[in-house]
RNA sequence: GGGCCUUUAGCUCAGUCGGUUAGAGCAUCCCUCUGAUAAGGGGAAGGUCUCUGGUUCGAGUCCAGAAAGGCCCA
């Protein structure tokens, strides 16, 4: 005969399978003909944040791959039309870092001498270097996208899109160039944007330094100003204090013996003063306001009137002492408070961070190693009051851990702030997941907007397309390649490298090259040396990856914007707000609906995993060792994906014993079976109506987990999605198939084994439908065997399917509690048997049966068989009354009448507790309140309002949980204990044909030699025996050589028995 | 210094509206079932629900504060 469907093993190792699905759906192109089925559908539309692929793939990759790939193959299953285009990120300081290192480079002036051309070559081809290793973690992991026409950052036509992007920043005028202090970093020589800075905060050991600021009109008396960065006191010209706060003048010992005089926050005594002090007088802020001091440094020649005292509202009192030095070179605040009191800028520092020549003591010297330097000159001249040191978070480089400067310098902003009401507008619009992050993270970091800062004074990056001309100072922003074609002229254009189309690169140095006259005056237009921060080029990727404008106009307008997006929390800065920013600067609408924001992965002791650690788990070899499926479903179900979780190989091959095999053997149970029957699904139908209770429960869970999972799967609910999956796949086998195996073994054709078959087939199909966005490989196996099997017209993949739809009318809600009850009562009956220390095997005569209502009293004569044969057992009584066999214990039900007694009710309790039980129960079972007199207070108790409990027993076994109550007959009769030998033989019989290695059908013909109880047993429950092993005989003698035998004790009755196979 | 998140058994996680004895899986131990199963069932052991205070008849749950860890900002 030859099978319906392919024989399923019973042994399965899922990345073997998973390999060869990935071979299928390569040769047969499932994934895009997945893409390609729902043409002309509404698109559901996903963005791909672009990794670098000069670094290897991680764990938390896998995370970020998994959930990107679940939602959009569930809305490919829904109808809509999910286009998934890969991308890369490939510019910016990161590359250069990376290129940098290896060829041993430790700045910019190393580079300029190498060659801009030769570097950047470098790091075209470094961009790439782990691109294998993504591509087949991408691909390994099941995550569908299409990486072979990525969007990639650095093409020609990329770097197009995102000058016209500026451009029409720019063409609303919110393109500038200022000098602002900015987050610098000296090392690499260039400013850094705000996300940047956020991905470098570190603990770090500064200096904490208290100085004299002698005042002018009165010798002898000091501001004392506290300040972490002695490097910028130089820059000194201004000291601020807060209109609010009480100032003190304090009077001290001097260590010549003499006194002197200081003016501080009058809070900050303690903080700030050591040793014994006076305090001399109160001052408010205003009358020191306006007052000069002497500079401290006079190393620049200075025009404008500074060194007195001003007010600003960022001081503080909880450090320090509430005086605060002002430089307007080295912070944003201080440049702000010096435009308002018209301060001069002294700007003693060069752009590698060190000390201009005018700074003569310090000239040449790295700012951060003058700090002791500084130190040390002001104690010479008396003016440090104290020096310690002190630990805080400061800004380091993200990518070259040099720490960063906040310096003054031209460079190009975008003016983000003057839009900020507009991305806070547009924020309102965008879903997050989880929620906290749209008012908290992300939408603080939109209140708190700075400008932008766009300029890097770097070389691999996309260039800043705005030429200024070398005479009048006119600017110009291109938008695009042919518009600077025309500019320059297309004759003079061709000779460029960079725009002439046979070897066009607009990269640097050769945009450089690219001149043309200025239109206003006969200088020449020359483009600006910055290219722009890369965060820019990811944030573009909605409109560069279709070239829009200049490519398919219609395409975009339907990809944009996203209906989803997700990356790691860390990018709520970063990518997350570089896309919501580009957007609403260029279209003033948000550029994503749903943003799914993802926690980071820890290791298994909870450590952040990173490769400096070397704790990172390498997500190929959990793919190799467990499955892309197993890896995938723990990262949705561990916990949502936006909480941090603690990932080992162990909790992932949970997955595979726990979930992945029982799903499995379920899946090989029903093959196996419908094989030897030869059932076709296809060929038979009972109506579900007529289909017994079990087949009617178990439809009923599946439909109402195909509503549960496909609501929050549309909710973007993962977890919630696919927990329930889980323990429905549990019900399926652990219940469903368990209890339905008999009905499977059957030999000949019968409605209830049809049903069976059609109830099983059905769940497993939907189920293969229901997983496929989760675990897709072990979904698509099981799908095409199942399915295509029996209907080869049908789509050749579960992802080219439409997700199933639920069917309310078989929710039967009643039948799921009905069939909980039973369990509960199973359950019951299991603890009951153990307590009593009989096995399963051994058949009892009854059990008493006690329930709540008559509700489940009903349901229990309906469905009592299912308990009868779980617990084996001749017989089930309902009985409302167990008197005789028990003992009765009563208590009240706090959720009841704690809300109605209140402050009485513990008392109510007491006086509960010193009743007589039986009394209580009695008057509780015959539906009479119990009255009780407490606090001299009558209190009449309903008998809902209590709960009555039993315990022991005499011949029987009582297990009672909340009001559900089995009490076992445990009394064995000859006749009980002979069947339970029976059931003993028959098991080890079992057991030997399994060792012989027969088919689950094969016959067999049994030998037996054993005492006279055994021998009576098998006369008496022979024909039980032999249906029960497949046997066509059976025979009292000695078994033949050929046979395979076995000698057995059986509860210290000796047995030889030899089984053989019938041809 | 500020914002947000997390904290429940050795590990991974549930815990609804405040309500009886705080649950499940893994791991350990005992028992058991089994011709789908690497499974299932029953039990033992394992808990200061991070801590302190408050509200309440009653707090894992609500409120306030603190601690630890994490992320972000200054």
């Amino acid at each position: 005969m030859t099978e319906r469907f392919t024989p399923v093993p019973a042994h399965v190792h899922f990345p073997s399978l998973e390999e060869k699905i990935l071979k299928f759906w390569k040769e047969n192109d499932i994934f895009m003909r997945s893409v390609r089925n729902r043409e002309g559908a509404q698109p559901w539309v996903f963005y791909e944040g672009p990794p670098t692929a000069n670094g290897l793939p991680h764990i938390g990759h896998a995370l970020t791959r998994a959930v990107k790939d679940a939602f959009p193959r569930y809305q490919t299953m829904k109808g809509r039309f999910v286009w998934r285009k890969g991308g890369w990120d490939t510019h910016g300081l990161p590359v250069e870092l990376e290129v940098e290192k290896m060829l041993g480079f430790s700045g910019k002036q190393a580079i300029e001498e190498y060659g801009i051309a030769e570097f950047n070559q470098k790091c075209r081809e470094s961009v790439f270097k782990y691109v294998r290793e993504w591509e087949e973690l991408t691909d390994r992991l099941g995550f569908w996208i299409d990486l072979e026409n990525p969007y990639v950052t650095l093409d020609n036509e990329y770097i197009e899109s995102v000058w016209w992007i500026l451009k029409q920043i720019w063409e609303k005028d919110l393109l500038y160039q200022g000098y602002k202090v900015v987050p610098y970093c000296p090392r690499c020589g260039t400013p850094l944007s705000d996300h940047e800075v956020a991905q470098g905060y570190r603990e770090a050991e500064d200096p904490s330094i208290f100085v004299r600021f002698p005042l002018v009109d009165e010798p002898g008396t000091y501001l004392l100003v506290w300040t972490t960065t002695p490097w910028t006191l130089p820059g000194n010209v201004a000291v601020a204090v807060h209109p609010e706060v009480t100032y003190v003048m304090v009077e001290q010992r001097t260590a010549g013996n003499g006194t002197e005089r200081l003016i501080l926050a009058k809070d900050l005594l303690d903080y700030a003063l050591q040793g014994e002090y006076t305090v001399v007088r109160e001052l408010s802020a205003r009358e020191l306001v306006g007052r000069h001091y002497h500079p401290l440094y006079t190393f620049l020649p200075v025009e404008k009137d500074y060194c007195y005292v001003v007010e600003a509202d960022f001081v503080t009192t909880s450090e320090g002492t509430g005086l605060v030095h002002i430089a307007p070179a080295f912070g944003a605040e201080d440049m702000e408070l010096g435009k308002e009191y018209d301060l001069p800028i002294i700007q003693t520092v060069d752009e590698r961070g060190r000390f201009i020549s005018a700074v003569t003591p310090w000239r040449g010297m790295f700012v951060k190693d003058a700090d002791p330097l500084i130190i040390e000159e002001l104690r010479r001249r008396g003016l440090m009051y104290r020096a310690t040191t002190y630990r805080h978070t400061y800004p380091f480089c993200w990518r070259c851990s040099t720490p960063l400067l906040y310096y003054a310098k031209t460079t190009w902003f975008i003016e983000t702030t003057r839009v900020r009401d507009r991305l806070l507008a547009n924020n309102e619009l965008i879903n997050w997941y989880p929620e906290h992050i749209k008012y908290g993270r992300f939408g603080n970091w939109l209140a708190n907007n700075v400008d932008w800062a766009l300029g890097r004074d770097r070389y691999w990056g996309t260039p800043l397309p705005v030429w200024v001309c070398d005479q009048c100072g006119h600017q110009e922003c291109i938008g695009g390649i042919q518009e600077l074609r025309q500019k320059v002229g297309e004759e003079r254009a061709n000779q460029y490298k960079a725009l002439n189309p046979a070897e066009m690169d607009l990269h640097r140095p050769y945009i450089d090259e690219v001149t043309y006259p200025c239109p206003e005056c006969a200088g020449t237009m020359r483009r600006v040396p910055e290219v722009i921060d890369c965060w820019f080029d990811s944030g573009a990727m909605p409109i560069a990856q279709y070239h829009y404008p200049y490519g398919d106009q219609e395409w975009f307008r339907k990809q944009f914007p996203a209906d989803f997006i997700s990356e790691a929390v860390d990018q709520t800065r970063g990518w997350f707000y570089s896309l919501h920013a580009i957007s609403t600067l260029v279209f003033d609408q948000p550029c994503f609906r749903n943003c799914v924001v993802l926690g980071l992965i820890l290791d298994e002791d909870g450590e952040k995993m990173s490769k400096s650690k070397g704790n990172a788990i390498d997500p190929m070899e959990v793919i190799k060792t467990h499955g892309a499926d197993a890896l995938r479903w723990y990262l949705y179900t561990a916990a949502p994906p936006w909480l941090e979780r603690r990932v080992s190989l162990n909790l992932i091959g949970e997955v595979v014993s726990k979930f992945l095999l029982t799903l499995w053997n379920t899946y090989a149970f029903f093959v196996l079976y419908a094989n030897l029957d030869g059932f076709d699904p296809t060929a038979h139908d009972v109506p579900v109506s007529e289909r017994p209770d079990l087949d009617r429960w178990i439809l009923a869970e599946l439909h109402k987990l195909i509503e549960t999972v496909d609501t929050r799967m549309a909710g973007f609910d993962l977890t919630g999605a696919a927990r329930p999956i889980a323990e429905f796949v549990d019900d399926l086998s652990n219940w469903y198939v368990r209890r339905s195996r008999r009905r499977f073994w059957r030999s000949g054709e019968n409605r209830d084994k049809v049903s069976a078959y059609l109830t099983l087939y059905e769940c497993l199909v939907t189920l293969s439908q229901l997983l496929a966005p989760f675990t897709p490989f072990v979904a698509e196996e099981i799908y095409r065997n199942l399915v295509l099997s029996v209907r080869p017209d049908a789509p050749p993949s579960v992802h080219m399917t439409d997700f199933p739809a639920a069917n309310r009318a078989l929710v039967d809600e009643k039948l799921i509690e009905d069939t909980q009850l039973v369990m509960r009562i199973v359950r019951l009956g299991h603890a009951a048997r153990n307590k009593a220390g009989i096995k399963v095997r051994q058949p009892l005569a009854k059990a008493l049966v006690k329930v709540r209502t008559p509700a489940e009293r009903e349901t229990l004569q309906r469905l009592g068989n299912q308990v009868v044969d779980e617990l084996n057992l001749k017989g089930l009584e309902l009985v409302e009354d167990l008197s005789g066999i028990i003992q009765y214990s009563v208590s009240g039900i706090p959720s009841l009448l704690g809300k109605k007694y209140g402050a009485l009710y513990p008392k109510i309790r007491a006086a509960l507790a010193a009743c007589n039980p039986a009394e209580v129960a009695a008057k509780v079972s015959a539906g009479q309140p119990v009255i009780l007199t407490v606090d001299g207070q009558e209190v009449s108790l309903l008998p809902e309002e209590l709960n009555v409990q039993v315990s022991a027993a005499d011949g029987f076994e009582v297990v009672e949980e909340a009001g559900h109550m089995v009490a076992l007959d445990v009394r064995l009769t000859p006749e009980l204990i002979n069947e339970g030998l029976a059931r003993e033989i028959i098991r080890r019989i079992q057991v030997m044909r399994k060792d012989a290695g027969f088919e689950v059908d094969d016959r067999i013909e049994i030998y037996y030699q054993a005492d006279e109880t055994l021998t009576r047993v098998m006369e008496q429950f022979g024909d039980y025996v032999r249906s029960e092993t497949l046997a066509e005989a059976v025979h009292q003698a000695p078994a033949p050589a050929e046979s395979f035998r076995a000698s057995l004790d059986i509860d210290k009755h000796p047995i030889e028995l030899g089984i053989l196979r019938v041809a």
